[in-house]
DNA sequence: AATGTAAATGTAATTATGTTGCATTTATAA
DNA sequence: TTATAAATGCAACATAATTACATTTACATT
């Protein structure tokens, strides 16, 4: 029930020093509840009532305890998801697939799906690696099947 | 010599039915004498007497047409690279590498890196695909290494 | 329970980034 | 040479993000 939820959120903030606030709260509840990632014109239009600057803060603390990581569309438009590996404090695990869907606009992390191991170039030391790819999500492929606009 | 590269330029704005104005041909000369991406920021300061509007125009029409294509770095910044691979008009084969330096911020087109095969969760069908690295490039990699700052 | 304080939020202003409409100029085909 | 479609410049607008500072609030401590 809602009240576990929450519960589970203030611990969260608690582990990393941070005042549990109600705009808090609900950003990772927003965000927890979505398989999808979570674009910040989304956010803003959703949480309107919050500050827009407050926002910013919110996702940039988040971001920087590795709560949440940042992903930049197939437009550059910034995207909010929560991390499901072992993300620590300034220091992200982001290796995984963000798929981006032509159709609906919705960015997916399929954290399941890693990174090939691959040799660069002479020279050039990688720390971290990120895949992209576009196209249909499993909702829109199999709308487009059934009735192609 | 010069006129010889101004010519390549030139045929290539005739191949795609493309009026050879000054700002285009230095735009054009720009991103071709360079092994990394220019980012929108620096074409703008450098063509400060073009109006952004104009900076804007030229790029939109050239990634139409597959003579460039844009990827966003790491800080979401547009980045802006000539295509080597087979880009036709509105059909970009963007499936190379895209290595971010974390000292210079140089975005580099690693073309000969190719994507490996991977197979998605059932339902998602890709179309393209881009892969970012991050890290430092062989420049910045060799200055660390003799002088930690 | 009251309260002092650092942390968090709100407000206003500023900068960067990108777009649109329209007037003017220019490359080029005829 | 000239007509004209394309390209550019200019002004205004829209959105995204940051900074400085005033106000409020969570919460540790008494």
């Amino acid at each position: 029930m809602a009240q576990t939820k929450n519960f589970r959120f203030e611990e969260l903030l608690d582990k990393h020093h941070l005042k549990k606030t109600g705009a808090r709260l609900r950003v990772l509840s927003m965000m927890y509840s979505k398989n999808t990632a979570t674009s910040q014109p989304d956010l803003e239009s959703v949480m309107s009532d919050i500050d827009r600057v407050t926002l910013y803060r919110i996702l940039n603390v988040f971001e920087e305890k590795g709560i949440i990581h940042k992903v930049f569309d197939l437009n550059g438009t910034a995207n909010y998801a929560v991390c499901h590996a072992d993300c620590g404090e300034n220091h992200h695990h982001d290796e995984h697939l963000h798929f981006n869907c032509t159709n609906c606009k919705n960015v997916y992390c399929l954290d399941d799906l890693h990174m090939p191991r691959l040799n660069l170039p002479e020279g050039f030391k990688a720390d971290s690696f990120t895949l992209y790819a576009s196209g249909l999500c499993p909702k829109c492929s199999k709308k487009n099947a059934s009735s192609i606009n």
